[in-house]
DNA sequence: ACATGCATTTCGCAT
DNA sequence: ATGCGAAGTGCATGT
């Protein structure tokens, strides 16, 4: 079905793709309202509406690459005519949250299954960027030594822990990117912490890229320390387009 | 052109789209290949890509409400032809960034133009709920007092200052939904920079229509407060009353 | 189920 | 352009 559907066949086509699993695209006139989190409304207009085989909704302005209107994975949606429009109604039931697409004209209808067995395969992660670093933690500094059980302790609260070529505790935030405020604040959080537990000094660096003047700042106020480290594959990446700039230019 | 067309005239379909400004949506078997920012493949199988007129390239997955790939607005899209394979290549250029489409067979092809004038009004930011706030200030606690001037000087920095019945000085911090440690922090921050100018005591309100318990422990543990304030049902509050006020009157 | 923090975050707004 | 923080953030991960 992909010539311009009546309403009525619209609603029996998309019925049908929800009831056997198949995903659906259409591009339609419609208006757009939402209400749970936050409240919504899309006045009419051309977009584009994908249902997927897990619930989610998407709607899709003519640009940008976020949906202006959507409900996740899980979103039971429902069909019906009325005033002379067909309307999704798509709902978290638990969460209260709902989506209206009322549709007044269809250019086009595609329903279709798509086979795929794949998952993305990302390198260049933050998680990758402190595998670097613990297997060589002179990136961070020459003679630090990574506190193995104490990191295990605290996982998910802190990127590193150890201690200095002195003994001196330390605290490591890895940022892949350039390191915001934020980021700064989060690691003194962390080295408070550790203040708590020790009497003697206590260090806390941030290994990141790059940093802002802000962050810098916050660095100094707060008495830690930056050290610049480039995850060390894409350095590798940006070391050739520099070069090919370089060429060019 | 929806039929099952030949990787040739999927070519020519799509460099047409692209040429005249019309958004393209294809049913393909391909494998993607990222890098910029990061690094990343996706192996074969059967996905959703969108092409909008703005440069934006989206690579769906059966599932999930976000893509698997992507390229920002301003990406520019190249068509070839390699090893029997349609090559999408998608350049930032200025960024270094790239993504490969490459597409084994395609079992369908739309392009069209969307006709959108509209843009999403959206209610129930922190904008909104601050500018609730300001409107109805006995909503933060009965007496408090805003200092105009003061929130303009550290506009961005710091949601509302003001000072309570007793002339102390308050800083408060608003939060839409569920308050954070790091929301705590946030607000020590500003409650120190206070503390900092006077010498007196300063006060510090996260307003917040709850919080996690971590985030409760530390706001204790700073000596700082909670007001909890739903702000949704506020705005439906407020248009009832304001109903209510054009009935009466 | 809730809590926490990353993300190729994206996006908008301010400087 | 860059910096900065919000987002209907989504999402995986750990508890």
């Amino acid at each position: 079905m992909a010539g311009k559907p009546s309403l009525e066949d619209l609603k029996a086509g998309i019925e049908g793709a929800i009831s056997t699993g198949r995903a659906v695209f259409l591009v339609c006139a419609c208006r757009v309202d939402y209400e749970g989190r936050a409240r919504s409304s899309l006045g009419p207009g051309e977009r584009m509406v994908i249902i997927k085989e897990d619930g989610t909704v998407i709607v899709h302005q003519k640009s940008g690459r976020n949906p202006v209107n959507w409900m996740p994975p899980r979103t039971k949606t429902e069909l019906s005519m009325a005033d002379g429009e067909l309307c999704l109604t798509c709902r978290k039931h638990r969460e209260g949250e709902w989506m209206k697409v009322r549709i007044s004209q269809a250019s086009s209808l595609q329903t279709f299954y798509l086979e795929d067995f794949e998952r993305l395969e990302l390198y260049g992660t933050e998680k990758d960027f402190v595998k670097e670093l613990i297997d060589d933690p002179s990136l961070i500094e020459k003679g630090f030594r990574m506190n193995k059980n104490e990191r295990l302790m605290v996982a998910g609260r802190i990127d590193i822990s150890g201690v200095d070529a002195d003994g001196t505790p330390v605290a490591v935030e890895v940022k892949r990117s350039r390191a915001t405020p934020h980021d700064v604040v989060q690691l003194k959080r962390y080295v408070d912490v550790l203040r708590k537990r020790s009497d003697g000094p206590v260090r806390g660096i941030l290994v990141a890229p790059s940093s802002s003047s802000k962050a810098r700042r916050l660095l100094v106020e707060y008495g830690l320390e930056l050290k610049r480290v480039h995850p060390l594959k894409l350095e590798r990446k940006r070391s050739q387009s520099d070069l090919s700039r370089f060429v060019e230019g």
